[in-house]
DNA sequence: GATGATTTGTACGTATGTATT
DNA sequence: GAATACATACGTACAAATCAT
């Protein structure tokens, strides 16, 4: 069960969110909220204070807490998954699976991914049927068969790979950069060779900590960013299409 | 003067750096901190939490608090100055304001800084010499003449206007894409014009939400990459020389 | 502008729940 | 199971900043 002052902070953020209390408005003083709740002064004060450091409201001392900010990002799952990430944000989604073959694993990929062979895939994705993504992922040996085994237009790998065999990603590393297209990148993203994508290299892992895979994903320019929003208090970040 | 529990945070945090409590020891428990301290024990979980929240130490109920890292892991600071960073970082940062006019504020900027006049900001920064970076920054009017008051070659603009006038960033978002440089991005980087740039658009706000800064940076490719660490708990998040 | 009420920030102390050792 | 230690929650008091009169 959740503590009290999350759900006093869950209650809040829900109100905040469905206009209760309206961007830009006050927010109750931490003495009616104690009396609403028949919560202490502090329980209150535990509660706003993570929505503070959401960015949610701001908070001086002496004034009423003001509120700031619009929605709020759900990080995790959506910078692994492209599929539930768009989807969430009501956009069609689609895929294929251009290539896919066993071969031995480089020094690098080795070193990253702890097994001597892996399995390369090759996938375009697709946002209301244009092509924005082209990912080149290498899977671990051990989890190769389990996708072997999914259709070529596998909406989402992540999701499938929970219901078939119930991996769960835990952890990942992300670098972002920008890089230019090379010929193949541009011919399948439908773009001018040496244009200017979006790169987001990404080794992902089990709760145990076992890598699972290590991907390169090479956004069109324009077609999506990634937004982060960061106080002295958390830093949640998500994908966002333009 | 500093509330007591930042005192005690600040000297907590100086034995972990200098080595009082090693990497991987086990703090003293918050009730022997409390009598060292003459301090309730609330009044030490608030320093604590700070250490928490730095990724200095970790906590687990039940269990005494372990030493976690050497270094701070300042990921708010990092992405919002490039100097703090780069230095943190062991990097020769440099810098020049190129431009610098007060203007009217464009509708959108209006709506992002709630002011009606603005301080348009070019500058140029580098690594080792060579350049990295251009910021177009554009300040909210009041605290414009605390920026123009800097000199050109100021190296850290959140270190100067804090030290200068208390300014503390203390939330912000951020837009992470890639474009193709333009004519004047070309040539102010020194790489081809249509070459691919690593595009971080943010927007900065003080503690109580008051937008001061909304910045459009472009980092040359293959200079710099945005790093990003993330579980289901944490989202640590850095800047990352390549 | 000054005063007093309001509101948040800091600090104390106590009690109980829950996970670890 | 017992002892320890962190997590949650309550209540009180005063300081500091803000706001309304």
């Amino acid at each position: 069960m959740a503590a009290r002052y999350e759900q006093i902070a869950a209650e809040l953020r829900d109100e905040i969110l469905t206009g209760v209390h309206p961007v830009g408005s006050q927010l109750p003083s931490e003495a009616e909220l104690a009396a609403r709740y028949s919560a202490a002064r502090g329980t209150v004060r535990q509660a706003v204070g993570i929505l503070a450091a959401e960015g949610l409201v701001g908070s001086r001392q002496g004034a009423r807490r003001i509120v700031l900010g619009g929605e709020r990002s759900q990080s995790f799952a959506e910078l692994h998954s492209f599929a539930q990430w768009a989807r969430s944000q009501g956009h069609v989604v689609g895929g294929e699976v251009l290539g896919q073959r066993r071969r031995k694993a480089g020094p690098a990929e080795s070193a990253k991914l702890g097994t001597a062979e892996v399995l390369e895939v090759l996938r375009l994705r697709t946002l209301e049927g244009e092509p924005v993504l082209l990912e080149r992922t290498v899977y671990a040996s051990w989890i190769a068969p389990a996708v072997e085994g999914l259709p070529r237009d596998c909406e989402s790998v992540t999701q499938a790979l929970y219901d078939g065999v119930g991996l769960v990603f835990a952890y990942g590393e992300h670098l972002i950069d920008a890089v230019s297209a090379s010929s193949e990148d541009a011919r399948l993203l439908g773009v001018r060779r040496g244009s200017p994508l979006l790169r987001q290299r990404r080794i992902t892992t089990t709760q145990e900590g076992r890598p699972v895979e290590w991907s390169d994903d090479r956004y069109r320019a324009g077609s999506v960013a990634f937004s982060i929003r960061n106080s002295i208090g958390a830093n949640p970040l998500a994908r966002l299409a333009l």
